[in-house]
DNA sequence: TAGATTGTTAATCGATTAACAATC
DNA sequence: TAGATTGTTAATCGATTAACAATC
């Protein structure tokens, strides 16, 4: 076992990473991987990979590696504490139709509760599986008490400025945030950044290098 | 003047956070600004600021600040290297919609050259503002001997795993990659990750410290 | 036991922050 | 000139990598 050493936000960072290959590897019927051989594969070292998993508890045997299975229900565990995310989707137009599309089709982990817009002409139609788009108004009686664990926020930054103060307020922690308005919030020490359609960083690293 | 560091990557992923707020005060006519205020604005600190905008060249003014116009040429061209980037995206079903909506109505610095599927009943389709959709098998002769500054791909891991080599082939050096495959490839020493969507930092800041 | 590979500490590297001289 | 604020060097901090003892 271990010191439990917290983890710092470049370790949080690559835990989806982590998810993705070891969800593949576990499909495929692999049922053990080497912190050197798994690094190999991510691209990464197999010291980042042991001081990595290292951070929440020594999960792998000594002199044999680890086994995929546990690798997997660890992270699971880390990334969706369990069973799904309750999630709300915040703007049903083009990309907030494609989100989701994508939260309902592809992503697993995720539970859409309800589906909010402020367009009269959107509020009352449903999304595929039923989902009924509901006024943004009616936030919280939507909601019913529950809190969600996830917005998904696919609006213009205009409305996500005004809206996100009171979606913090009712406890909303995690965000998917696509609406170009930097909602930083700090959780017990970590303060984490939005991700922009656009911010290409390939683009940026190489113009930048080459100018 | 100044020494022209080479600007690491943590640098080169701020630029597009600079060029939000700067477009945003140019804007607003807004016409200097001193490190220690944009750092408040930003949440971070002036020494950040001023080491990161002396990696390109020192355009401030001592005891006076940086100008705003300065600034936004200076970023823009980092950026956009002047003028837009030529484009091309690969996939046009539900997310490669939403994101070519994005493109062409909200994100500037980007031109579209030419739409892409491999989806038969596609291919013919024309999407708004007259850009056909043409077969994925007809790459090179649609781009016509431009290599695309950019490629966006909104297609399936499978189908982004054949894909990529030929696009890097090609000589495209820039992606926004939402194919949930780990396209990453070293350019002049940097090798950029990828974003997936899904991959929700604040979600997962929050969770893991509170396990 | 010998070989392998983890868990963990120590060393290195790099990024951020602080300090201050230069200068507008 | 005095005040302000940059450009730049030095100090600190933190993350990554290397090394190795523990152990399967």
């Amino acid at each position: 076992m271990s010191t439990q050493n917290k983890a710092s936000l470049p370790v949080i960072r690559r835990l989806p990473k982590y998810y993705r290959y070891i969800s593949d590897m576990k499909k495929n019927g692999v049922t053990k991987i080497s912190s050197s051989e798994l690094a190999r594969m991510m691209g990464t070292t197999a010291s980042q990979v042991r001081q990595d998993f290292n951070c929440f508890g020594g999960f792998g045997q000594q002199g044999i590696g680890y086994q995929i299975d546990v690798l997997w229900e660890e992270i699971n565990h880390l990334l969706f504490h369990d069973g799904k995310l309750n999630t709300i989707l915040i703007g049903t137009g083009r990309l907030g139709r494609a989100i989701f599309g994508y939260l309902t089709a592809e992503a697993r982990g995720y539970h859409l509760m309800a589906a909010f817009d402020c367009n009269p002409d959107e509020i009352g139609k449903k999304l595929p599986g039923d989902i009924p788009i509901s006024d943004i108004r009616d936030l919280s009686a939507v909601c019913g008490g529950v809190v969600p664990d996830v917005a998904v926020l696919c609006i213009p930054r205009q409305s996500a400025m005004q809206l996100a103060p009171k979606l913090v307020g009712m406890g909303i922690k995690g965000f998917w945030n696509f609406s170009h308005y930097d909602l930083s919030v700090d959780y017990e020490g970590i303060t984490v950044e939005n991700v922009h359609l656009g911010d290409s960083l390939m683009t940026l690293g190489y113009r930048v290098r080459n100018d």
